[in-house]
DNA sequence: TCTGGGGTCCTAGGACCC
DNA sequence: TCTGGGGTCCTAGGACCC
C-alpha cells in the first residue's frame, strides 16, 4: 500500500500560514514576472479563477472579490515544503519526496493505514499550519485518484483509501481520463477518438491493444489502474540535469545585457552542481523571442557544446557559455526569455582527467567553494563575476511576501 | 504593457560498426 | 539480374509531471 500526501493549494497554503486572517480567503500566487496565476486556495477556485490564466487578465475580478495575490516566494515554500517533510519521516519509514509539495510512504504492514494517516495529518497541521490530504491504494496512480477523492469530498475528512475492487472501480468510474496521472492533453485527446472518457473506460481495454496503441507508458498507467504497481521509486537524488532560466519583463535586444543575465544563469547551475557534487560535460545555452507576439520577427534556439572535461567551475562553465551566446545571438532581435542547462552530469569523484588540462582544478575547487561559503553567510551575489553585472534582475515581483523564516529581518514580528 | 520554471522519460531516426 | 542484417549509441523532439 502506498500513502501519497499531497499539500492542499501548497504556495497559497503557505503564505496563509503568516497570514492567519487570510485563512478562508481566496489567496492566489503568481509565477515569476507576476506572469499568470501557478497557485490558488479553493475559495479563489470557487470564483472562477483557473491556474495558468495570465494576471493581467483578472486584475478586474481580483479587485472585485478581493482576493489576495502574492508573487511567488519560493524561499519560502521550499523552507515550509521541507519542514513538512521532516514531519512526514518522523513517521514513515520509506518516503519517496515527489515534487515541493507531494511525498509518498510505504504502508505495507500497517494495519490501520486509516487513522495513521489521519494522524499524521492533525500531526502537519499543528506542526507547521499546512493542511494535507492523504490518498492510500495499492499503486502510486490509485493513490493519487484517492487523493484526489480525500481533496474533493469533506466526508473523507482529509484520506481517501481504496483498498478493494469495489471502491477501485467506483473511483475509476468517476475519474475522466485526463486527470489520470500520466495521461496528459495529448493522450486524452487519442483516448476521446477511441471513446474512452473514464479511467474505468480505459482499464476495460486489453493489455495488448493498450502496449500498441499508447505504448509502454500508457502500459505502465494501465497497469497500475489495475492495482499491479509497476512505477519504479522515484528517486531524487541526483539531478540528471540542472536549468536555469528567465523570462524577461522587459524584451532584450542587446547582447552585452544577455551575456549578463545568461552569466548569471550559468553562476547558479554551477552553484547547484557542486551541491549536489556533481559535474556536467554538456552546455546547453538558449534563447527565445517572446512566442506571443507573433508579428515581431521570431528566433529561438538552444544551442548545447561539449566539453572536454566534465566540470562544475563557474568561471569555466561562463567562459564557454557566453562563447556559445555570441555564437546563436542575431542583432535585431528582442529576447525574452534565456537559460542555461547543464546535462550529463556525472559524479565529481569520477571525473575523467584530462592530460592536457590548462586549468588546476583542485585549486578552481577550492575558490568556488570558498565563494559559496561567502555567499551562504553574506547572502546571494556577495562575491560574483564582473560579467554577473550588479545581480540586479529587472524581474517584476512586486507582491512578494516576506521572508518569514530565512532571513533574520524579515522575521514576523508580535506587536 | 502583461502568458513560469524546473525537471523526467520515451521514441524515432541517423550514424556507425561488424 | 541480384546490393544484408543486426546491433549500439546519440540526439532531437515530444509528452508528461508539479
Amino acid at each position: 500500500m502506498y500513502g501519497l500526501i499531497d499539500c492542499d493549494s501548497f504556495f497559497a497554503s503557505c503564505e496563509q500560514v503568516f497570514r492567519p486572517d487570510l485563512r478562508h480567503s481566496p489567496v492566489i500566487v503568481l509565477s515569476g514576472n507576476d506572469g499568470c496565476v501557478i497557485a490558488l486556495t479553493r475559495e479563489a477556485k470557487a470564483l472562477g479563477i483557473k491556474r495558468g490564466i495570465p494576471y493581467f487578465k483578472i486584475k478586474k475580478e481580483i479587485e472585485c472579490h478581493h482576493i489576495a495575490v502574492f508573487s511567488s516566494n519560493f524561499t519560502l515554500y521550499g523552507d515550509l515544503s521541507s519542514r513538512v517533510v521532516r514531519m512526514i519521516m518522523n513517521r514513515a519509514d520509506e518516503v519517496e519526496v515527489y515534487s515541493i509539495d507531494e511525498a509518498f510512504i510505504n504502508l505495507i504492514g500497517e494495519k490501520d493505514p486509516i487513522s495513521f494517516c489521519s494522524r499524521l495529518r492533525r500531526e502537519i497541521w499543528q506542526g507547521v499550519n499546512i493542511p494535507v490530504s492523504i490518498g492510500i491504494a495499492p499503486t502510486r496512480t490509485l493513490a493519487k485518484i484517492a487523493t484526489d477523492f480525500a481533496k474533493h469530498y469533506k466526508g473523507y475528512e482529509g484520506v481517501c483509501l481504496i483498498d478493494t475492487d469495489e471502491k477501485r472501480e467506483k473511483a475509476l468510474r468517476l475519474i475522466a481520463i485526463d486527470e489520470v496521472w500520466g495521461i496528459g492533453r495529448q493522450l486524452s485527446k487519442k483516448m476521446a477518438l477511441y471513446g474512452i472518457k473514464t479511467a474505468w473506460d480505459f482499464t476495460q481495454k486489453k493489455a495488448s491493444w493498450t502496449r500498441k496503441n499508447f505504448k509502454i507508458q500508457g502500459l505502465r498507467t494501465w497497469n497500475e489502474l489495475q492495482g499491479i504497481s509497476c512505477l519504479d521509486a522515484y528517486s531524487p537524488a541526483e539531478k540528471q540535469s540542472i536549468c536555469t532560466s528567465r523570462t524577461f519583463s522587459h524584451p532584450i535586444a542587446d547582447v552585452e545585457l544577455l551575456a549578463e543575465r545568461v552569466a548569471v544563469f550559468v553562476a547558479a547551475c554551477a552553484k547547484k552542481l557542486r551541491f549536489q557534487n556533481g559535474v556536467s560535460d554538456t552546455l546547453t545555452v538558449f534563447i527565445y523571442t517572446s512566442r506571443h507576439q507573433q508579428d515581431q520577427p521570431q528566433h529561438q534556439e538552444a544551442f548545447p557544446v561539449h566539453l572536454e572535461t566534465a566540470t562544475n567551475d563557474t568561471l569555466e562553465l561562463t567562459h564557454m557559455a557566453l562563447q556559445v551566446l555570441r555564437h546563436i545571438y542575431r542583432k535585431g532581435y528582442l529576447y525574452k526569455k534565456a537559460g542555461v542547462i547543464v546535462s550529463n552530469i556525472t559524479s565529481s569523484n569520477t571525473v575523467q582527467q584530462n592530460l592536457f588540462d590548462k586549468i588546476n582544478r583542485p585549486q578552481r575547487l577550492k575558490l568556488n567553494q570558498a565563494i559559496d561559503r561567502i555567499n551562504e553567510k553574506l547572502g546571494q551575489n556577495t562575491i560574483r563575476l564582473a560579467r554577473q553585472g550588479n545581480g540586479e534582475w529587472g524581474s517584476k515581483s512586486e507582491l512578494s511576501s516576506p521572508h518569514y523564516t530565512t532571513q533574520l529581518d524579515e522575521i514576523m514580528r508580535i506587536k
